[in-house]
DNA sequence: AGTTATAGCGCACGATCGTTCGTGTTGTAA
DNA sequence: TTACAACACGAACGATCGTGCGCTATAACT
């Protein structure tokens, strides 16, 4: 059996890590499991493992991966947009895309993650809230950015906008899911546009 | 040890399912384990098995006594009113109070299940699925009935309302677990209100 | 050429999973 | 009083869980 060369860790955790943010969107970051993931890899449980030292860690580990993912596949796209609404714009339809495009199989990763482990104390969870504040934060700021252009009304609570903004994903992400309903899809881009319609 | 008297099966099922209930809003209906609900009421592993059969109609068991236990703290106290804008005012309200009033101590029971079973087929699934359906159904009922009553805007669309309503629902849900954030009520309140407002 | 760190495997462990089977105790009916 | 059905228990099953230990083969460094 071939032997990898030296400092080719990276490459077998990349692989690991893939695999398991796939297995974790379906069946859920506790549903991971070592051994299935090894057959999945061609790896043994031990060899497999001993890139994390802990199950707990392999979880973190697929959670980042996922996070970097989302970031990748739908903030960078838009990052380079004028900040206010256009930016805010392009970051729905480009949320929306992600969901469309289906970049994890079993949904939207942190939607998932979030209310798998909002009752289970531990870095898990901290990682998960800490991520989804981000993300609250760069929707309302870019909220913010567009009412003081005069872009929104005046009146405008940005942090109630990107509230409603992520109900609106969130509420995409389960009828999409759980209803296999692709019409839910435009609903939501229905809603944003009427969210980010001035009066 | 005591003996029950004979008919008292229903009894212990239902303190079963109830602890079932308990332990699924907070684990997932996935995380439920026979042993360990064993352990919480009492009893051993096979007198409880017993009363089900299996662990997925268990599983069946406790999401249908939280359904019904939904319907009973939202639906059944809003019924009477009169159908249209007042009742689905009503309704969004009675939602939020579940919601803050706890009723499970891991969330809404349905929304989390939802998530957890849209990429597994099965009967939960479909179970889900059914019940959600029915909600959807309901708040776009009265929906309907407010705009041919001119309550709301001759153009309103029914479903994309409902859905509207749902995913604020599901915002308020995730914002509140997660994040804790009691704010999160609040804002899904001014979310319904805007909704539900005449132009 | 010899040494050392790395990457992986095989095996085994204790624990827990869901499920089945046999047994006993109890309340009800004959 | 006897027979029966309901209800629960203890023990055990094979499977799988996460984790640790010891060994081997390789690649890099001296």
């Amino acid at each position: 059996m071939p032997r990898r060369t030296r400092g080719e860790t990276a490459r077998t955790r990349t692989t690991i890590v893939d695999r398991a943010v796939s297995v974790a969107s379906t069946d859920g970051l506790e549903g991971l499991t070592i051994g299935r993931l090894a057959e999945q890899v061609g790896m043994s449980k031990s060899g497999l493992i001993r890139h994390f030292g802990t199950k707990e860690h392999l979880q973190l580990a697929a959670l980042e991966a996922a996070t970097a993912r989302f970031t990748g596949e739908v903030w960078d796209p838009v990052a380079e947009e004028p900040g206010g609404l256009v930016r805010l714009r392009a970051l729905c339809a480009s949320w929306l895309s992600y969901l469309r495009r289906g970049v994890f199989p079993g949904g939207c990763f942190l939607s998932a993650a979030s209310l798998e482990f909002d009752d289970r104390p531990g870095p898990i969870r901290d990682e998960v809230a800490t991520t989804m504040r981000r993300w609250l934060w760069l929707l309302g700021r870019d909220a913010e950015l567009a009412r003081d252009a005069g872009e929104l009304p005046a009146d405008t609570d940005p942090r109630q906008l990107a509230f409603e903004l992520n109900a609106a994903f969130m509420g995409a992400n389960w009828a999409h899911r759980l209803l296999r309903d692709d019409a839910a899809l435009e609903r939501a881009q229905r809603s944003v546009d009427r969210l980010l319609t001035a009066a």
